[in-house]
Order: C-alpha cells, then sequence, then structure tokens
DNA sequence: CTGAAAGCGCTTACAG
DNA sequence: CTGAAAGCGCTTACAG
C-alpha cells in the first residue's frame, strides 16, 4: 500500500481524488509512489465508500447491432477517461417483463446513470420508474423529449426534409415511402417530414404509395414487391431505414429493374452496409456515435448532480445526407 | 435491512450464498423477508469482502460489429444467472499499448475474468500477462492453442473443406481464393485446409490464384479486379470472410458478371449482410454466439476455481456449411 | 495542511 | 444450526 511511503491513507485518498488541502511537495511525493506502485485504488472499496458504482450503462431493445456497437463505442470513449466502466443491457422490447428487467438490472448491480437508445428511450413509463429509483438517465431519441440536461436529439424530421428535396431536384414526382408502423415516434417524425416537404412542394404521398415494414431487409423486401408491382411503378423508393433500403435493391434485381436507371433508392441510418451493396446506397448518416459521446457527456455531469453542466451540452444533431450511387434522374418523366 | 427481521447478518448472508447449515424454517423465512422488500445486496460490499468482483469481460480487437455483437450476446446469456455482469473492452490492435491497455484496465475494475475474441486471442503474450496478474481467461479461436479448459475452438480447417469439396462437386476446377495476409494464425487455418482438399482432388491453387485482402469490403473488390481480369478468370471465387466476398459481388455487377452464372461466391462468417445481397451470399456460420456461451461456462467454472468441469465443457465446434443463391454449376468447363 | 476514528455492506474465521 | 468479532479498502466527518 501506498501509505508506507510516509504519508496516511487519508492524504492517498485526497490525493486520488484530487482534493484540496494537499502541499504541492507532498502531492508530487505521493504520486510519485502511486507511478511507481503502478497502484490503482480497489473500485469495490471506493464504490462502497462513496456509495457509488462508477459503472454507466447503455441499455437499449434496438436490433441493429452495427448501431449499437458505434453507440457503445461513443460511450466507451467518454467512460474510460472519468473513471467509470460501461455495462450492457440489451433487452427484448417483446418480453413482458422488460420494464422490470431493467429495473431489476440497475439495483441489483447499483448502476449510477444509463443511457437510454432508441427506441425504448421513448419510454415515459421507464422514465418515471427510472426516477422513482433515483437512477440518473440520458435519452438518445428522434422527438424533443423531457429537458435538454436528459437527451440528446437527433432531429430527424429536418433530415427527412433533406431527402425529399433530394428527391424532388431530381426531377421525381412519383414516389414510394416505407415506413414503420407508428408505434414509435421516431417513425412518425419520418413520415411527418418528408411528407410535409413532398406537399410543400405540391407532391402527394397517396396511401398506394405508402408501405408498412418493419425495418428488417425481409419487410424491404415485400414492400418493394407491392410498390413496384403497381403500374406505373413510382420512379423513386425512400426506406426508413438502409435494412429495408437494401431489401427493395434486392427486389428491384430479382425484378431485372436497373438501380439507379430506372429506380432511384434512399436509406436511412448510414448503416455499414450502405456503402458496400452495389450500388452502393444513399442515405442519411445518423451520428450514431457523437450521439453517444453527448449522452455520456451529460450523464457524467448528472452523476455529478450538476444538472446545469448537462443542459449546456449540446443537445440535437441533425443528420448528414450521404450521396452515394442508387439515386439518379428519372428516366421516364411520370405523367404529371 | 433484512436482519431487523429475526435472524443475524451472518445467517442472511448464509441464505444468498447458499450456505449449509441453515434450518429449513430459518431458510424460507427468511427468503420470504427477501422477496418482500425485494432485497439484493450490494455487489460493491460483496465485491470486497469476497475480493472478487463479480465482473466478466469481452476483450476483442475485432472491427466486425456484428460479430463481437453476438459473442456479446452469447456471453451475457451466461452471465446474468450466474451473478455475474459483462463490461466491454474493445481495443485497436493498431495501437503500440495495447497489451499495457487491456492490463491495465483489468487491474483497475478488478475484472475476474476475461473472454478473450480473435485475433487478439491468439496473443501468446497477452496470456503470459494474463497469468501473472492472475486473471482467468477463456480463448476463442480457430486453432488449438492452450489446454480444453481456456479455449473454445472454431474447426476452421475443416469447415474450409467443405467449401472446397462443394465447389469441387459443382465442377469447379479453376478458383480464386481470397485469404488475408498470413498474421493470423486463423488465417493460416482457413489457408491449408482449402488448399489441401483442392489438392487432394487433383486441384492446384498456384500463387496467380491466390489475393491478399484484409477483412474490408474495400480490399475484396480490389482483390475481385485483381482475379477477373486474368484470362480465362476462375469460375469461383472463394473470400475467407464475407465482407470480402460481398465486394467481389460488388465488382463482378460492376464488370457485368452474373452471379451465380458466370461467377460462383462463397464467403466465411454468415455476417448478418450475408442473406440482404442479392443473390444472397453462400457461406459458413461460425455459430459465434454459441462458441461465447461455452467460453463463458468455462469461464465461471475458472472462476469458481474448477479448471476440471471447465475443462470438461465443450471446446470445439465445426461451422456450418450455409447454402444460399451465390453458387452454380460453371456455365463454360475450364479446360482440363 | 494532515491524520485517527468510525463506517460503507458484505464476508471469513471462530466460538458456542 | 446460529451469532459476535474483525476485516475487505476505501471514504466522510471531525479534530488538530
Amino acid at each position: 500500500m501506498a501509505r508506507l511511503a510516509g504519508v496516511s491513507k487519508k492524504t492517498v485518498s485526497r490525493v486520488i481524488n484530487d482534493e484540496p488541502n494537499v502541499s504541492t511537495k507532498t502531492l508530487s511525493k505521493v504520486k510519485d509512489i502511486i507511478a511507481q506502485l503502478n497502484y490503482s485504488p480497489n473500485p469495490q472499496a471506493r464504490g462502497l465508500a462513496f456509495s457509488r458504482s462508477f459503472l454507466l450503462a447503455v441499455v437499449n431493445d434496438n436490433p441493429n447491432a452495427s448501431y449499437v456497437t458505434e453507440a457503445m463505442y461513443g460511450a466507451l470513449s467518454q467512460c474510460r477517461p472519468n473513471g467509470y466502466e460501461l455495462v450492457v443491457h440489451p433487452c427484448d422490447s417483446r418480453h413482458v417483463d422488460l420494464l422490470d428487467d431493467i429495473i431489476n438490472f440497475i439495483k441489483r448491480v447499483k448502476i449510477d446513470g444509463v443511457i437510454l437508445l432508441p427506441p425504448i428511450s421513448e419510454s415515459e413509463e421507464l422514465i418515471s420508474r427510472l426516477k422513482a429509483i433515483e437512477c440518473q438517465y440520458v435519452r438518445v431519441l428522434s422527438v424533443i423529449a423531457d429537458d435538454s440536461a436528459h437527451r440528446v436529439r437527433s432531429n430527424d424530421r429536418e433530415a427527412v426534409r433533406h431527402v425529399a428535396n433530394h428527391l424532388i431536384a431530381l426531377g421525381h414526382r412519383d414516389i414510394g415511402f416505407i415506413q414503420r408502423p407508428k408505434n414509435s415516434q421516431s417513425t412518425t417524425e419520418r413520415h411527418v417530414g418528408f411528407r410535409e416537404t413532398l406537399e410543400d412542394n405540391g407532391i402527394s404521398l397517396p396511401q398506394n404509395r405508402i408501405a408498412m415494414g418493419d425495418y428488417t431487409s425481409q419487410s424491404g423486401v415485400e414492400c418493394a414487391e407491392w410498390l413496384l408491382n403497381s403500374t406505373p411503378p413510382p420512379t423513386a423508393i425512400f426506406a426508413s431505414n438502409d435494412q429495408m433500403a437494401i431489401g427493395v435493391m434486392a427486389t428491384a434485381k430479382k425484378m431485372d429493374i436497373r438501380i439507379p436507371n430506372d429506380l432511384t433508392v434512399i436509406g436511412f441510418d448510414d448503416n455499414p452496409l450502405a456503402s458496400m451493396v452495389w450500388p452502393a446506397l444513399t442515405t442519411m448518416n445518423l451520428h450514431t456515435k457523437k450521439m453517444a459521446e453527448l449522452a455520456t457527456q451529460k450523464l457524467l455531469a448528472l452523476c455529478d448532480g450538476d444538472v446545469d453542466r448537462a443542459a449546456d451540452i449540446q443537445s440535437e444533431l441533425v443528420p448528414n445526407f450521404i450521396q452515394r450511387q442508387s439515386t439518379a434522374t428519372p428516366k421516364i418523366q411520370p405523367l404529371q
């Protein structure tokens, strides 16, 4: 133990926790010894005394592996330098005990704070239960919920306007849209922003141009079959995530519809797949890692009891339009 | 505290840890109170007293998000029911302080044991440093390293024989192979198994049919360009991971080479992408989740000091051949 | 600026 | 079968 080296336990403790009231001389001496012994304090003991665990968790019910991984990396980059570690808690949104499971996990491990990823981050019931057990949280989502200290928002509504404007600028007038059933608010955001922008430009989005997918590529296949079998087919399809867009591309190839010559396809996510498929998929990048970084910074501030600092950290990002090769001017002008 | 309810701290402790010497009556009474209070012991305090953290970690330097996620889910499924939590530690194999970083992490967090994913799991230096700090470990890899208590092996050599046999059965005689430079043993396993099986069937694998990729899809593109620009081009290409195989497919499409009619493509991994691309990619499934589950079971046994139990748990899996749509009989019989 | 005492919530080792 | 004492490695609250 470092205390064999001249000073009391308490003094070492002061040095480790950057507390005041240590003479410069003692400070540097203790720091030397710490470095020399490669000493690191026992986190269990610290946790017990502080009644904090220095553990943060990422809670998510999102099946998209690359989204979750990216978010995790973002969180990790902020945890480590601040003396926190990250525990993962993926869960299944179809499970009936979902919320109980999450709350039990937090209580059992004594997690100091959680980063909530969509879609579970939209659950107001989860939030009130977290408050009840006094667990700090920050939500990553695409709607404005909670105060700015507790959320990082991706402005999907704005993002989707870019998509619509791009399609309009290319000359598309007959556009198909694949959305998810309205059980999540982010879906609504994407739908409303898209429809509004089209309508502002005098383009309608009738019911027979809206297909319901479930964010899997298989559902993209089915939606595309339905949309592309109408006469005439739409000249462009916007899928509200990349996996479905990739399903659309597969269907088009099977039907001998060339992309982008015969059909323009746009996705949403910038999934790593997006640049791998051929032709590479035009999509929106969600800045997932950056979102998670900001969320973690806020959470760290909240764990310090500093709500103001948390609120001051940036709390909104607009996804970026990523132009690749799946979009083009429509070959045949649709009848206007 | 539950002890207000009739018995001493020690008795509660006995109940929680399933220790003997508690009367059935006291036992059920204490269990009742625990359930009633929804009591869960403080993990920091337990950790401190046991001088264990009940924390396991997944350490990996693998850039493949879905591989890591699947492994993580496998590990998680074994941790939770056994009172352990999982901490993640991704790291960068290009970083010079890689090993120092890992060791410091383990010491700082007092991780009880680590699950090592490939390729870092092949590092003997890491293993000896883990032993030096008395950290338990289990390695997930594709070679036979260490004793069976400390490894779960994917028999890639055997797997690759399936691939070769499948190609031969279809009638392919001129086959291209994309491998990674021999800096990892799993690469060697895949190469040797493939070459041997071809040679056993009188088919050679000359230098101009072996391309060097780096497991990214971009490298798959480049390797495919090189292989497909030779005259005549090979009738089949086997890429030693799916990402590169997908790069091959993109190149083929760009060159107007139809898959599988003009070119058969096989990957290795069963990445979630594999079934999404068109045509769906024939590949080998690595049983990643199952591998991680077995590794975690072994690790749990090792943390209990029970090496025999760890050794008895299954320590080898053979990847599964997944036939999809990217393979066919070669159109033109190559000159024999 | 520094330290001795008591406590965080559990356990081990011992006594009954 | 049960419990009182001491300790895990840190901290807080207090005294000097």
